[in-house]
DNA sequence: AATGCCGTCAACCGCCTTTAG
DNA sequence: GCTAAAGGCGGTTGACGGCAT
């Protein structure tokens, strides 16, 4: 018995293939292996042509933000029917769908990672009077370390930047981590940090603007909890959330949220790279991506992606 | 420069469905 | 209708490259 051959496959091998289905089209896979063409199996083959050989592929090519936004209602819609899905995006293969949903779910599930926090590891350099209110939500430790480093190193704010947003824990975290909100478009949710001319650092203040806040297409188009987080968008209940001085009837399109920011720990506001004219402005997705790893350490994990 | 971590992607595995005899 | 082979699909793994330390 012969020993099929695995691993990557040779541009000598993907050449038999390409001969095989321009001869017989994309079908008896199972006789190129019968023939002694190649030494794979039919369902490798196939695979081989319908994920990498297939003409029109945008192989190597990131998915558009119309893709993400695409993929991500569908699969609200369809669960993970990767192939169903696949077939909405041209040159899109389901496993192209398939790694880019668990890419975003690994990245999800690591910013959510909540180990248990060791007792009395919660001296709280951040804690100022916003953070008291928040239930369920702790304050965040910035250090890198581990829980079990964490005794022995100093707590510590290494980028001030990071050291005011850390407010922005006010906003209901688990809902904008829902990887159906992390989607929304550049200009559709966008978070600003704007330091004062007077005090750079006492007196920033972060600023959330809703331009266009989209509306689902269908009550399928967005599960549940997402219509929720628009809909409470407006609600006056949340915006307290964001400090508490914001009538909801006062947002309307391109609507904004002034926050004053204390500074928490020792940081100097002014430096870093996100200070150009004096303003920062960052999308959902990159502002997210910009936190340090651990930083939702303390965070309530979110139920799994099956369960919203 | 070395090392470790993380994200991406190609490919395999196992299960289910479809098809042919 | 039954059975085996083939095809289709979703989950998972491992290699690899980029980046931070």
């Amino acid at each position: 018995m012969e020993e099929m051959k695995k691993g990557p496959w040779k541009a000598e091998e993907d050449e038999v293939l390409i001969n095989h289905v321009n001869k017989y089209g994309p079908r008896d896979w199972s006789s190129i292996r019968s023939k002694g063409l190649l030494q794979r199996t039919g369902k490798s083959c196939r695979l081989r042509w319908v994920n990498k050989l297939r003409p029109n592929l945008k192989n190597g090519v990131k998915f558009s933000a119309e893709e993400e936004r695409t993929v991500i209602e569908l699969q609200a819609q369809f669960g993970n029917k990767w192939a169903r899905i696949a077939t909405y995006l041209p040159g899109r293969t389901d496993n192209d769908v398939k790694n880019f949903w668990s890419s975003r779910r690994k990245r999800l599930a690591r910013i959510l990672q909540t180990p248990t926090p060791p007792p009395n590891s919660q001296k709280n350099t951040m804690e100022g009077p916003a953070l008291r209110d928040v239930p369920s939500l702790e304050a965040p430790k910035f250090s890198s370390s581990t829980d079990e480093e964490s005794s022995s190193k100093t707590q510590s704010c290494s980028s001030p930047y990071i050291e005011n947003l850390a407010t922005i824990r006010m906003v209901p975290l688990p809902e904008l981590l829902n990887p159906n909100l992390l989607n929304f478009e550049q200009n559709q949710l966008r978070v600003e940090f704007i330091p004062t001319e007077k005090n750079p650092c006492n007196d920033s203040q972060l600023q959330l603007s809703f331009p266009n806040i989209p509306q689902p297409q269908s009550e399928l188009a967005l599960p549940v909890e997402s219509q929720e987080f628009i809909g409470r968008l407006g609600n006056s209940d949340f915006l307290d959330w964001f400090g508490g001085h914001t009538n909801a009837s006062e947002l309307g399109d391109d609507a904004q949220i002034p926050i004053v920011l204390p500074c928490f720990g020792q940081g100097n506001c002014q430096n870093g790279e996100e200070r150009e004219n004096g303003n920062s402005v960052t999308t959902p997705d990159s502002f997210i991506d910009d936190f340090p790893m651990d930083m939702f350490d303390q965070l309530e994990p979110l139920p799994s992606p099956s369960e919203w």
